[in-house]
DNA sequence: ACCCTCCTGTCA
DNA sequence: TGACAGGAGGGT
């Protein structure tokens, strides 16, 4: 689930939930997160839930004023997912459990590529990347971080140090929307096309988090998300399938990981 | 800019 | 059996 409205969704979902509440216990179930379970959580209180960049980041209060930061990264099959305490905890591809008071939030990862930190500072999982959510995010903004840019338009917005949130879902819509073609040399943008993809990664991002994202294999867990954003996409998985614009066919490039455009309109 | 790698699963 | 999957770090 793991780009940015994916990862806003979870952190609101999750925050009523577990805020508040004490961490009663931590379980491992995989030797990757082993250090996880030295950092001493029990008896921490969870303060907040928040993003940053495509992480969930749980503000622990330990007491006397000491706080800590456990920063989750769901990477590609990572999920996070709140059982009050009757219910029974699912325990396939369980990773991490946190014995809450009331109930457990459990760490699901399919293919182990998630991470879990403890940090002692929380700008330590601040990305150098501005937050195209955030205010800071604008037209003047974005030509300042494209200024002097080399190389092609997707690879440049999948990199997380100049802006953070974008994957390979929404670089792809949003440069469709953005009418731009994925391997536009990015100095060759002029204003209006940078105004244009600054108001379309708005959009887009926006538009995503108010139907709790994407979600493609539905899991349809009790607390976990089930976005709907899948039905919103328009180039994104749609190889051969008509343009929403010009019905011409959707076109998949495949070089690393697939990039889906229209040739006609995305130039 | 292009590879591979970390993993495990599903689908053609 | 091989291709591919929402991420990202490393090497060349």
């Amino acid at each position: 689930m793991p780009e940015l409205p994916e990862v806003e969704t979870v952190a609101r979902q999750l925050a009523p939930l577990v805020a508040g509440r004490v961490i009663r216990g931590v379980q491992i179930h995989d030797p990757k997160l082993r250090q996880v379970a030295r950092e001493r959580l029990t008896g921490g209180t969870i303060e907040s839930v928040r993003r940053i960049g495509k992480q969930v980041v749980l503000q622990l209060r330990q007491g006397r004023g000491v706080r800590r930061w456990l920063v989750i990264h769901l990477r590609m099959t990572g999920r996070l997912i709140w059982r009050a305490a009757p219910a029974r905890c699912e325990r396939s591809h369980l990773r991490l459990r946190l014995r809450l008071d009331g109930g457990s939030l459990c760490f699901y990862d399919l293919r182990r590529f998630g991470t879990v930190q403890v940090l002692d500072r929380p700008d330590g999982a601040a990305t150098a990347g501005l937050d195209p959510t955030s205010p800071a995010f604008t037209a003047r903004a974005l030509e300042e971080l494209l200024r002097g840019g080399r190389g092609q338009l997707k690879p440049w917005l999948l990199r997380q140090d100049r802006l953070v949130g974008l994957g390979n879902i929404y670089c792809s819509e949003i440069l469709f929307e953005a009418g731009l073609a994925p391997h536009r040399a990015v100095g060759t943008l002029t204003d209006e096309e940078v105004a244009r993809l600054h108001r379309t990664t708005r959009a887009v991002l926006r538009r995503a988090i108010r139907h709790c994202g994407t979600t493609f294999s539905d899991f349809q867990d009790a607390q976990g998300l089930t976005g709907s954003y899948q039905r919103y996409l328009k180039v994104y998985g749609r190889e051969g399938q008509p343009c929403p614009r010009c019905c011409g066919p959707v076109r998949r490039e495949q070089q690393q990981r697939s990039t889906f455009f229209c040739p006609r309109c995305q130039r």
